[in-house]
DNA sequence: CTAGGCCCTGTAGCCGCTACAGGGTCAAGA
DNA sequence: TCTTGACCCTGTAGCGGCTACAGGGCCTAG
């Protein structure tokens, strides 16, 4: 009974970087499958699961959703996927990518726009404040009673 | 009894923005002031709630977590912020977002890497699934048993 | 024989909501 | 008068993607 038989969950979460309890849980929801176990129920995993793991952490990595990598993996354990399935899958999360990135940079010019406002010395008034209170809505479905503060 | 009484909940979500059941969640959890209610026990609102909620929704809007919020309005409620207090507050949150703006590039360089090499057009093998098997962890505390799949 | 290290199951918590279920209240219309 | 519908209430459960227990079992070394 030697490391043929299979690696441990222990062996498992060093190999692939992936939390002990993650890799129960990944389980749990289906996305990886039960390995077999040994006489005392333990878990234990072949080559096959290791690659399978680090597919996921890698892929969670890139930001994809456990629901995505569901998709990825159906494709390939079908061995029925297109590259090109695979190819709009990486494409659409790609789009998504792009729009947190632009999400974000609107964030961040608004904020250095707040907080060069603001030189730190004044007491109790202080222009960011003022700014968070004051700010309009940039959906304007309600018709605002111009609440200035 | 017309408006003087103070504003619904649901007005409160209209002029606000927020939904109905995250102001209720907002008061739960400490960030909105309990109002007062009316005879039936209808929440009752007053315009410094308005102005508060309202705060507390541009604020989100900014990225703050709720845990920022309530730190900034402790310095609002207290009367006694600086405004250093706040502007180190929100420098210390831009420099988050550049971190996630940073990451967010690595990801979509890797990701338009990876479209790139794929064609879309061969079957079965495709680039992609290739690289998300093969790719090399970042943080090599395993040594890696050579699992490129 | 015991201490430690690994493993097991199952449940609860995190954030920031959202979506019910199951009720109460109130005004307008038939 | 009855009913419909819009609004309000409380409380609980769910989402995603884990993480952190509690409370056990197994196995080996000293």
């Amino acid at each position: 009974m030697k490391a043929k038989d299979g690696l441990p969950i222990g062996e498992m979460s060093k190999q692939s970087g992936v939390n002990i309890e993650t890799i129960r849980y990944y389980e749990k929801i289906g996305v990886m499958p039960a390995p077999r176990r040994s006489a005392n129920g333990y878990r234990l995993y072949g080559a096959d699961h290791l690659k399978r793991l680090s597919f996921v952490r890698r892929s969670r990595e890139l930001g994809f959703s456990l629901d995505e990598i569901r998709g990825l993996l159906r494709l390939v354990d079908g061995h029925a996927y297109t590259c090109a399935q695979v190819r709009q899958l990486t494409l659409d999360h790609l789009a998504e990518i792009r729009r947190k990135i632009a999400d974000l940079k609107r964030l961040k010019r608004v904020m250095e726009e707040m907080a060069a406002q603001c030189s730190g010395d004044r007491a109790p008034e202080c222009p960011i404040i003022d700014a968070l209170f004051a700010g309009r809505r940039p959906c304007p479905t309600s018709k605002r009673t111009a609440i200035t503060f």
